[in-house]
DNA sequence: CGTGCTTTTGAATAGTATCAAGGCCGGTGG
DNA sequence: CCACCGGCCTTGATACTATTCAAAAGCACG
């Protein structure tokens, strides 16, 4: 875990949060910001462990993930360059998250107190973040929606227009294009609520289909539209709206 | 739905966030304001309609619910006294959720142009509204991670002591106390991603256990502890945290 | 005292989870 | 280089939970 600092301005995460502020201020989160590097399958902070500040992922891919009954985990939330994690336990004690690279990252660390004098000091700033925070909790609650009335087969093919969503495809000029991530069955499963052994199943009669085709841990979207379809366009909720604008500073 | 404004200051909601505001604030509001009375089982604001602000619950019972698949109703959140509704559309064109009322209810309207002021002014008030946030984030995922690993009777008894949470019971003296709301068992099915069938049988079992006693729709609570043991206190999720202390102003 | 809506209860069915066994693959050590 | 080992993946059989459909009973209201 090697701490390697750059100044935020040179940055090349620009749909990072952070770079919505003001010069100064950037400057400010320079001095005090440190710079993890991570390789794959290592924690970035762990669930019930004290909230000392966020993470801004540079550049790498993270899951986000929580333990239920009989230590089953669930996982929460899939994140990339330029994403902000920890923020659910802005606020709170201790992290209700657990976050773990799915490959090798480098994270930024911001602290509390430098968080908290930056809200203060910008309204804007606080605005954007508390604006984000409403988007989060939306798609938090679609999501709660539409799990408990899809089928798991829905679920599992949302999870993975999701995955590609958040990491995109590692070659996008090849056809068929591949998920740009490597995730378990047990991951996958996680991430739909529900069983390793469901997702298998689903994931073979979906190649039968000719709608994905799997070689190991890799997948490839053969028809994007008609997974779509299945999910009756439901799963737009999952997409990440981190990408998208916010009101702009 | 006749239109009777009071000063906030003289209101008896203190758990509200708008009293966390200064004085010359609380004017500001309270020239901008306005109060709707409502019947029970009216609509307060509706799913899809343009976001034109926030509310705050003054005094009454309120739940917010969203359709889903099939036009399938599920209730997302019950508010009471005090509360903020409309909140998961502020920053959004459109509400994901409508609210109607469970009893007759008194609520303030505050518009988005004097809400933006506020958040522009009064960087405390900010930080605290986006804190709320991050607890109903929290609360939301914490909510979905439960829901997808507990049974469909485990749900149900959540749903009920979130209900007397939320609206407490309407005798305090009298023993079995009451939970001081009327739910349908379709409304109970929704707050519990099940089916009325489902809680109507749910239901029956726990009288016959001693737990609870039903007249209509209105539910005793008989042994609490017992009920909290049969959810492996997981329930506690459902908690309502506005009542809890938030960073003070 | 009907009439219509909600609730209760039962029976059949569908969808998933669980359990178990075998196969595949990658890594390791002989 | 190959054989072996362990973990993950696949597939099948089974059990169980919850939904659906249907019918009867209860209740509220005019």
């Amino acid at each position: 875990m090697n701490i390697i600092n750059a100044p935020c301005e040179t940055c090349e995460s620009k749909n990072c949060f952070i770079q919505k502020l003001s010069h100064e201020q950037l400057s400010c989160v320079d001095s005090q910001k440190q710079t993890f590097s991570f390789f794959r399958n290592q924690n970035i902070f762990w669930e019930n462990a004290a909230v000392n500040g966020v993470y801004f992922i540079k550049t790498g891919k993270v899951k986000v993930f929580s333990m239920g009954i009989n230590d089953r985990e669930k996982i929460v939330r899939l994140a990339s360059d330029g994403h902000i994690i920890g923020h659910r336990g802005y606020g709170a004690e201790k992290y209700p998250v657990s976050a773990a690279t799915l490959d090798k990252s480098l994270v930024c660390f911001i602290d509390n107190a430098t968080l908290h004098e930056l809200f203060m000091n910008n309204p804007v700033f606080s605005y954007a973040m508390m604006m984000f925070y409403s988007q989060e909790l939306r798609k938090s609650e679609q999501r709660a929606k539409y799990n408990s009335q899809m089928s798991s087969r829905e679920r599992i093919i949302s999870a993975l227009l999701y995955a590609k969503e958040t990491f995109g495809y590692s070659d996008t000029e090849a056809f068929p294009p591949t998920i740009n991530v490597h995730l378990s069955r047990a991951e996958i499963a996680s991430l739909s609520d529900t069983t390793k052994e469901e997702v298998s199943r689903s994931l073979t009669v979906l190649e039968r289909d000719n709608l994905i085709m799997k070689t190991g841990r890799s997948i490839q979207i053969l028809n994007e539209k008609q997974l779509l379809h299945l999910i009756k366009d439901y799963g737009i909720y999952m997409v990440d709206e981190e990408k998208k604008q916010l009101n702009p500073l």
